[in-house]
RNA sequence: GGAGGCGUAGCUCAGCUGGUCAGAGCGCCUGCUUCACACGCAGGAGGUCAACGGUUCGAGCCCGUUCGCGUCCACCA
């Protein structure tokens, strides 16, 4: 029955191995069926051609962690995996492929041809990222993947515009938005990342076209706008400019007459005071305009280059223009001076390039109805962050969200169901295609042109996964969702959105729970980047030391919400943790020769199997506690130490003692038992090797991904004979460190007489000092021996241990340290005193606080006792 | 301008609702080929928990102020 494993584990022979195993077993399959309560997670859909980054990797464990937790507890668990298409990014890359193998533009193949290159990119690659999911381990029903373009989910995306166009909820319009003249496609308020970067500050006369020669300063950042401007206008209550307004302007470098408008918008103390106005290219300006009824002039096109509107300056680039225009503007005597100014200035967040605010006819969401029951079923706790403080994050957003604009001029992605007659221009949005005009007959009719945003398609990803909008046995039984779990750099883009999205078309939230982790750094602190290349491939790092090592290592130390870093050190200590594991089991197969796991009965369990078997009833109750409350590091963190240091430091070095003996048995049973409930524990945290082990020890259940969770068992929690133990770890633990001191080989034996007033808690331990103490001999005895001064001395709360060693003790160092030790145990005695005797305390603190303390001046006590009696033997 | 986060051993970080909370890993020092493991064992050094003030019987933990570091949102042309 004993088997030889070797010495390093290695998770390269096993992890694939395991997975194929769980795979073939069905346990990662969701039964709508089941009678179980269910618990339900659906992934972040990554990118469908994207590559798996510590981000995901960080992502998908926290997600593996509580599905295989709730899986072991015995809840009917679906985690919903599937794909993204990603429109801007997807179709970047495909664009970025032809031009470099082909040297074409999307234009040259057209649409149909160009959307069958991305079908196929997307078939090539598609599956990569599905790969490297399993590679980490993530336990997801794969038979229900799902992507975002499936007919399923198109058919969902169609379903959700058309309704909310009819609720009025989707409009489409001419208002300013975000453009990106490299993607050519409109853009979202939330795709827009704001960095700060030095500009200047150029101050511009615009002479009074009464040929006054009067003039009125204004400052822009943006000199090129110009050319787009219909007013100039001043704040009403500033007394400078009260005369002119009304009066009129000569735009220069135009020759074009605008007007000076009195609105509250200026700020009378930022520049001169006066602001030019270029509707189609400043969302305030917009705004102004509106309220002025000033005529629109937009001046770029979609490269944002200047367009028939610019004069001399059409074809030129906005940078190339600013230039030239700044130059004829000092030629012509209109610039007043030039200085340096930092702004903020929105960047593509696909790109990086300037986006530009432009006035265009684009779809957008009409948000307030939508946020009020989005704020709603946050305000009442129905949705819960994780941390909380996330709560405000999201309700600052979702209270000022502006309308969001839904159309992208690309080709990837879900086209928009509007259909325009091009005989009578009739606009028809519908659930299925239109082919003739409903208005005239007519059968000229062209399907806009644009696709959806990607997050549009998103945001319904907890209920099209579940074959919505048809009313499935998926959706009752799984939706809402349990939990989200997602970095909080998406909140807007995705979270917020699918809570709308899930209130309004489902009538209940997506989620109960959103588990909102942090961003994974390198080891200096910075953001993983492809830019800066300091992003590390956690596959390269799973095929270096495993997956579970690096599941560990993501998740060891985190806490919620918070950025990790990410360095190989942590990594190899995590890799080392796995071998110790392993190294402990192989030394409770090699002892094997019981059959089964059962425990003792009771009256056979020793002292310290009582002490393991308290620890880990604690242990079950914190890591499962920790688990419930996503304090997933913390639940790390408890295993890792009592795997380490209660199992391996101590227990299984008790039971050395016991092995060949005839209670060796029990030994074996105990540590078995120990062990498999940590396997079980540990599960969640590092799959493989957990079951790897599992499957060559003696057990009941299946596969270890499908045995129950660990329970406390109050009948195996001996608090005397835990105590008991206790006090003879410390004193190996005293006998040990005065040995260190002193420089003593292992090789070297004392004998070791322990004083203490309580016999009974070391009868039993001379063999265990033997072997961990490097005891010749444990005689109890009840006060000091006579000739202590030749011997080293430790004294703890229970015990006095003195070792003869004459020739390394030198008498008055070793009364100097105890000495030392006593000042110690006194100042606590007298702390403990105090603070016992403050009324205050004693009255108010809780009882089992009070009773602590009472045990540390109980125990200081002790030891000072002690101390002071070593100190007369020794004088 | 607004919001929230962080500042704990040389380094990277835990420390949950205030009472063994002064911890872990790595690094460092001293021993050890102890029959599971040198990806190891035993022992050790090292921190006035950013500063100051407050609440409390009791504060890294709660409140306030200050200093320092990064984040998100908004955005003044």
């Amino acid at each position: 029955m004993a088997k030889e494993l070797p010495k390093i584990y290695d998770p390269k022979s096993t992890e694939d191995r395991i997975y194929q195993t769980w795979l073939d077993s069905g346990s990662f399959r969701a039964d709508e069926n089941s009678p179980k309560e269910p618990f339900t997670i659906v992934i972040p859909p990554p990118n469908v051609t994207g590559k798996l980054h510590m981000g995901h990797a960080l992502d998908e464990t926290l997600q593996d962690i509580l599905i295989r937790t709730k899986r072991m507890q015995g809840y009917e668990t679906l985690w919903m995996p599937g794909t993204d298409h990603a429109g801007i990014a997807t179709q970047i890359k495909v664009e970025a492929e032809i031009r470099e193998k082909e040297g074409k533009t999307r234009y040259d193949y057209g649409r149909e041809e160009f959307l069958k290159k991305v079908w196929a990119w997307k078939e090539l690659y598609g599956s990569n990222i599905i790969t490297q999911l399993k590679k980490i381990g993530s336990s997801c029903d794969w038979d229900r993947e799902r992507f975002t373009m499936d007919e399923g989910c198109s058919k969902a995306v169609r379903e959700v515009f058309v309704s909310l166009y009819e609720k009025g909820l989707i409009y489409k319009g001419e208002k300013i938005i975000n453009w990106c003249p490299s993607c050519t496609t409109a853009l979202s308020d939330a795709e827009v990342v704001y960095e700060d970067q030095p500009g200047f500050f150029w101050h511009i006369r615009y002479p009074f076209a009464d040929g006054s020669g009067r003039y009125l300063t204004i400052a822009t950042t943006r000199p090129e706008t110009l050319l787009g401007d219909t007013a100039v206008a001043v704040n009403p209550d500033d007394e400078r400019y009260k005369d002119v307004v009304g009066k009129t302007l000569i735009l220069p470098l135009c020759d074009r007459e605008i007007p000076v408008i009195a609105d509250e918008y200026v700020d009378k103390d930022f520049g001169t005071g006066c602001v030019k106005i270029t509707p189609c290219h400043d969302p305030n300006d917009f705004e102004v305009a509106a309220r002025h009824d000033l005529p629109h002039i937009l001046i770029l096109d979609g490269k944002a280059k200047i367009n028939e509107n610019g004069g001399k300056y059409r074809g030129m680039d906005r940078y190339e223009a600013r230039k030239a225009i700044v130059r004829d503007l000092e030629a012509g005597g209109y610039l007043v001076k030039t200085e340096p100014h930092a702004h903020n200035v929105g960047t593509c967040y696909r790109c990086g390039t300037t986006v530009e605010p432009i006035t265009s006819d684009q779809w957008f969401v009409r948000m307030a109805p939508l946020a009020e029951k989005a704020l709603k079923v946050v305000r009442d706790g129905e949705i819960r962050f994780v941390p909380e403080r996330f709560t405000k994050t999201y309700t600052n957003w979702m209270e000022n969200v502006h309308d969001w604009c839904i159309s992208r001029q690309l080709w990837w992605g879900h086209r928009i169901p509007a259909f325009t007659c091009g005989d009578c221009g009739e606009l028809t949005v519908a659930r299925e295609d239109v082919k003739v005009c409903p208005r005239c007959g007519s059968t000229h009719i062209d399907q806009d042109p644009d696709v959806l945003d990607t997050w549009f398609s998103s945001a319904l990803w907890p209920f099209e996964t579940m074959g919505w909008p048809e009313k499935t046995k998926t959706l009752e039984k799984f939706y809402p969702t349990s939990v989200l779990v997602t970095g909080y750099d998406i909140i807007f883009f995705w979270v917020a959105r699918m809570i709308f999205s899930g209130m309004e078309h489902m009538g209940e939230k997506p989620f109960g729970t959103v588990f909102i982790h942090g961003l994974v750094r390198d080891a200096l602190g910075r953001k993983m980047s492809k830019s800066l290349g300091n992003g590390v491939d956690p596959l390269e790092i799973i095929d270096q030391y495993g997956a579970d090592a690096l599941r560990f290592a993501l998740v060891s130390g985190i806490s919620p919400g918070n950025d990790t870093r990410f360095t190989t050190e942590k990594v190899e200590a995590m890799r080392n943790f796995a071998n110790k594991l392993w190294n402990a089991s192989r030394y409770v197969q090699m002892n094997l020769t019981a059959e089964d796991d059962a425990l003792p009965a009771p009256e056979a369990l020793a002292a310290e199997d009582k002490w393991i078997l308290s620890s880990l009833n604690t242990l079950i109750r914190e890591v499962t506690e920790n688990i419930e409350r996503y304090e997933l590091g913390v639940a790390a963190g408890k295993i890792y130490d009592f795997v380490w240091d209660m199992y391996c430091d101590w227990f299984i070095e008790f039971s050395k003692l016991r092995l060949g003996t005839p209670e060796g048995e029990n030994a074996q049973r105990v540590l078995i038992h120990v062990l498999e409930n940590l396997l079980k524990l540990l599960h969640p945290f590092m799959p493989f090797i957990t079951e790897e082990i599992y499957s060559s020890l003696p057990h009941e259940e299946g596969l270890l991904i499908t045995a129950a969770w660990p329970k406390a068992d109050p009948a195996l929690d001996f608090p005397e004979a835990a105590e008991e133990t206790e006090a003879v770890m410390a004193g190996i633990r005293a006998v040990r460190n005065r040995r260190a001191e002193l420089n003593v080989p292992p090789s070297r034996k004392a004998h070791v007489i322990a004083v203490t007033a309580r016999p009974a808690l070391f009868r039993n331990a001379e063999k265990f000092f033997a072997r961990m103490a490097s005891a010749a001999s444990l005689e109890i005895a009840g006060e000091a021996p006579a000739d202590a001064q030749k011997m080293a001395s430790a004294v703890t709360a229970e015990a006095a241990f003195y070792m003869p060693m004459s020739d390394l003790v030198d008498l008055e160092k070793e009364k100097a340290r105890l000495q030392k030790e006593l000042e110690k145990a006194e100042s606590d005695v007298a702390f403990e005193e105090k603070k016992l005797s403050n009324r205050n305390f004693v009255e108010k603190a809780p009882a089992a606080v009070v009773e602590a303390e009472r045990e540390k001046l109980r125990r200081a006590e002790a030891t000072r006792d002690g101390l002071l009696a070593s100190l007369k033997a020794l004088s």
